[in-house]
RNA sequence: GCAGAUGUGGCGGAACUGGCAGACGCACAGGACUUAAAAUCCUGCGGUUGAAUAAACCGUGCCGGUUCGAUUCCGGCCAUCUGCACCA
């Protein structure tokens, strides 16, 4: 009897769907397990062979979970807000919402293809108003405890989407969604204080289970420093220019400053500026470059003397020369740096190639390290000693710092200060397909949110999608939406015509799956107390800087105002491979080495499909796709297919084949939980060799062999199982071994003579060395190597080796 | 440039905490079955020397170290991939 995968996957995916197999139970006093994968935007290409590693994974250890008699919560959902809709709008004029909804229902059916034992019931869209409602709630939330403002900054724009972009999405100086340009423009943006919590975002890493890279990743894109803050006064001005140093110690080397091109004193001074023209014309330049280009290493250094406007060093009084450079940014630190060449490789570059004096106030403890100020800057801070520097003469860096930061502090000339790289997140997004932003301009109240009970403010639907003048919002040219009242007062009002980012329904959409259809809230108190947080989230690694850090964000907020019960929204956090073309390299339409996964669904099924997914290598490593190997897959499950025909009675493992069950059942549940699926898969492999090879496999074999495999192959396990059961797989309890039959009674030990094998000898488990050396000295072989030579030395680990040094 | 990851047969990969390197799969070769092919089943399969299922030597990117013993630990290189980009 050969296998249909094609009806019988349809078969049980019918079974499942319909009679909401995985849902989980509203019953909260079971024990429960949250299980959380990123949720796919639903691109028009489809499903992509990426999306089923790590829906696969989770589906498994889902499963288990279920059979260990876990309340499973194994969501899933769309985030269907995005630009890809919205410029198949633009160039086909289709609303996005029809391009979404057809895109989805298209992922629906590829996602059941596959038989995830999701949760369907609590499917959820961003784009669908009941959802968004809550993301305008806590977005007014956020406004509310001063973490939403409006601010006028030069912003990353891309001139291919003419909308603003975050830091974070630009990528190697373009758009990161359209690769257009990104050019650097003044614009007034809503933005979110999320550097409010980069301490904390830190801190309680700490008590996650997060991948160690993964933590890693996050703390550096926080890149917590410290330093110091201090103040240079402007010659002949009650001002003062302050900068951020991590080098406090060597500020008696500052030789010059240097400014941002958009540094607000190069306006106020303009006038005591002898060379404005040189410096405007500079700092037009600049603005056409975007951060990246600005800050691209190796590029020759670009500035201009500001003439007419000199700095004082605060400790020795020296008046110094001011420069504009784009090396500086504005939006780090203060927009304004110290310069001390002879200790920082960019000053260095840039003193080198304008002439600058440079002051050496660090040298190497080590005689044998002399700092050659020609060539480059000395920027060792372990073995430095501090020259010329007055009262620091003599210190360590380290001490140096200490000192100098008491003295500025004592003579109020600057402070410690911690510094972190995260920046404010830029939220609005000059675009139509995206959550409205609830919020309303009115000339008397200013910013004014719209009332809670009026939400969702729903995004009215439009013909031309084409960005506004001067990359507004398609919103501002709809006068319906612009002119409204205001909330507070009653009068003439604006309504904000930008939405926010996609990021925004993605921030907070595990909370909503708790509680999916609630009216009330953003989901029952009840609901977050018992299923809050994820317990296992799974994701790529390229969002572990910004989808990550913005949704730990937003629930940090949320639980500040008392919505949510815990801390932090996952306690782990694991990340997948990519999966990489035949070719081995990344796929893409481009280079035409996609491959479609309703082909191998359609070729293979579904169960060889999830079970060469598992086993095509380490599951957080890249692998790349093999057709050759996906078929092994197959022999292999119709190799367990066939083992029905050989099946024989018994309600017990027979005594052949009970070790190597126990054995399994440990190395399969240790291998899902730490997810070796690759190492699971192959020992089922190995099992099926193993029956087939003994010709020989009874029913409680069998079952157990379908129950370990079926979170990976789940209907023809299924289907198997039927035959010889009324209960289905789903509906039994994991399998679980005997410690103490795992074990051998008698062990193969290898004897090595200076290290190598020479033979392996047979000996009962826990033997003591005496027993081993008789055992050792009277085998053949080891005689043989040990003629005519003398014994230096006899070494005996237990279990493991004996090995015999000679000379 | 910085950070992280990776480097093992023809290929994907395995190896617990320092203890028989190459599990499992692919590819390949041979055999069984078949009129034949496919499918299936069985066997072999790191390299060199060798008639050999005898034996020896070499072998986990490279060089060195620690150790009775290193794919594993340490030091120094090299290569590839990913991320970040003058972070003051």
């Amino acid at each position: 009897m050969s296998y249909n995968f094609r009806e019988i996957e349809k078969k049980w995916q019918n079974k499942w769907y319909q009679e909401g197999t995985f849902n989980a139970k509203d019953d909260f006093t079971k024990k429960k397990w949250y299980g959380l994968i990123e949720f796919p935007y639903p691109s028009g290409q489809g499903l992509h062979v990426g999306h089923p590693r790590s829906y696969t994974a989770l589906d498994i250890i889902a499963r288990k979970k279920r059979m260990e008699g876990y309340n499973v919560l194994y969501p899933i959902g769309f985030d269907a807000f995005g630009l890809p809709a919205e410029n198949y709008a633009i160039k086909n004029h289709i609303h996005p919402r029809i391009t979404t909804e057809k895109n989805i229902a298209h992922f629906k059916e590829q996602l059941k293809s596959l038989g995830f034992s999701f949760d369907w019931s609590r499917e959820i869209n961003t784009t669908d108003p009941e959802y968004y409602k809550w993301t305008q709630w806590i977005f007014i939330q956020l406004f509310k405890k001063g973490l939403a403002y409006k601010t006028t900054m030069p912003i990353n724009f891309c001139t291919g989407c003419k909308v603003g972009l975050a830091n974070e999405e630009v990528v190697n100086g373009v758009c990161e969604r359209c690769g257009s340009p990104v050019v650097q423009k003044e614009k007034s943006q809503w933005m979110l204080k999320i550097t409010e919590y980069a301490q904390r975002l830190i801190d309680d890493l700490d008590d996650l289970d997060f991948l160690d890279k993964i933590k890693a990743q996050q703390k550096n894109w926080i890149g917590r420093s410290e330093g110091a803050e201090v103040k240079f006064k402007l010659d002949g001005t009650d001002d003062e220019l302050t900068v951020y140093t991590t080098r406090p110690d060597t500020l008696f080397g500052a030789t010059y400053m240097v400014v941002a091109p958009e540094h607000p004193f190069i306006e106020k001074y303009a006038d005591r500026i002898t060379n404005l023209e040189e410096v405007e014309s500079y700092k037009k330049q600049a603005a056409l470059k975007s951060d990246f280009e600005r800050s691209e290493l190796n590029k020759e250094k670009t500035g201009v003397e500001i003439k007419g406007l000199k700095a004082v060093n605060p400790v020795n009084g020296e008046k110094i020369p001011v420069w504009v450079s784009d090396y500086v940014l504005i939006t780090y630190g203060t927009g304004a740096i110290m310069a001390v060449p002879a200790h920082d490789s960019r000053d260095f570059a840039f003193a080198t190639k304008f002439g600058i004096p440079m002051v050496q106030v660090v040298k190497s403890n080590n005689p044998d390290m002399v700092c050659d100020l020609s060539k480059e800057a000395f920027t060792d801070v372990e073995d430095g000693i501090l020259i010329n520097s007055d009262f620091l003469n003599g210190l360590s860096v380290k001490e140096a710092k200490t000192k100098i930061i008491e003295f500025l502090e004592e003579n109020k000339i600057g402070t410690k200060k911690v510094n972190y790289k995260l920046r404010d997140w830029v939220f609005s997004r000059q675009r139509y397909w995206g959550e409205p932003i609830p919020m309303v301009y009115c000339n008397e109240c200013g910013w004014v949110p719209l009332p809670e009970e009026s939400l969702p403010l729903v995004l009215p639907d439009i013909e031309d999608y084409e960005p506004g003048e001067n990359g507004e919002s398609p919103l501002s040219k709809l006068d319906s939406w612009i002119h409204t009242t205001c909330p507070h007062c009653g009068k003439e009002a604006t309504r904000e015509t930008d939405t926010m980012p996609q990021w925004a329904g993605s921030s907070w959409y595990y909370l909503r799956y708790m509680d999916a259809h609630n009216k009330n809230a953003l989901a029952s108190k009840e609901a977050l107390d018992y299923w809050a947080p994820v317990d296992w989230y799974n994701g790529g690694m390229e969002h572990t800087t910004l989808h990550l850090l913005y949704s730990r964000f937003w629930h940090k907020f949320l639980y500040d105002i008392g919505i949510v019960p815990t801390k932090e929204p996952y306690q782990k956090r694991t990340s997948h491979g990519m999966i990489l073309g035949t070719n081995g390299e990344k796929m893409s339409k481009s280079k035409g080495n996609v491959i479609n996964p309703d082909d191998i669904v359609e070729e293979f099924g579904a169960d060889t499909f999830r079970v060469y997914e598992m086993f095509m290598g380490p599951f957080d490593q890249t692998a790349p796709w093999s057709m050759e190997s996906i078929r092994g897959c197959g022999k292999f499950l119709d190799r367990v297919w066939n083992l029905y025909d050989m099946l024989e009675e018994g309600d017990t493992y027979s005594s052949k084949f009970e070790k190597m069950m126990h054995k399994a059942i440990k190395k399969v549940s240790n291998d899902i939980e730490e997810m070796k699926f690759n190492t699971a898969v192959s020992t089922f492999m190995t099992m099926v060799n193993e029956f087939y090879k003994e010709k020989q496999i009874n029913k409680a074999e069998f079952k157990t062999l379908l129950q370990l495999l079926n979170p990976f192959a789940p209907h023809m396990t299924e289907e198997l199982y039927s035959k010889l059961s009324n209960t289905t797989i789903a509906e039994t309890p994991w399998p679980t071994y005997d410690e103490t039959k795992t074990v051998d009674n008698e062990i193969e030990v290898p004897v090595q003579v200076n290290g190598k094998v020479k033979a392996t000898i047979l000996v009962s488990l826990d033997s003591d060395e005496e027993t081993v050396k008789q055992i050792v000295h009277h085998n053949e072989a080891i005689q043989k190597q040990l003629e005519g030579k003398n014994i230096v030395k006899e070494i005996y680990v237990k279990n493991k080796i004996y090995n015999i040094v000679v000379k």
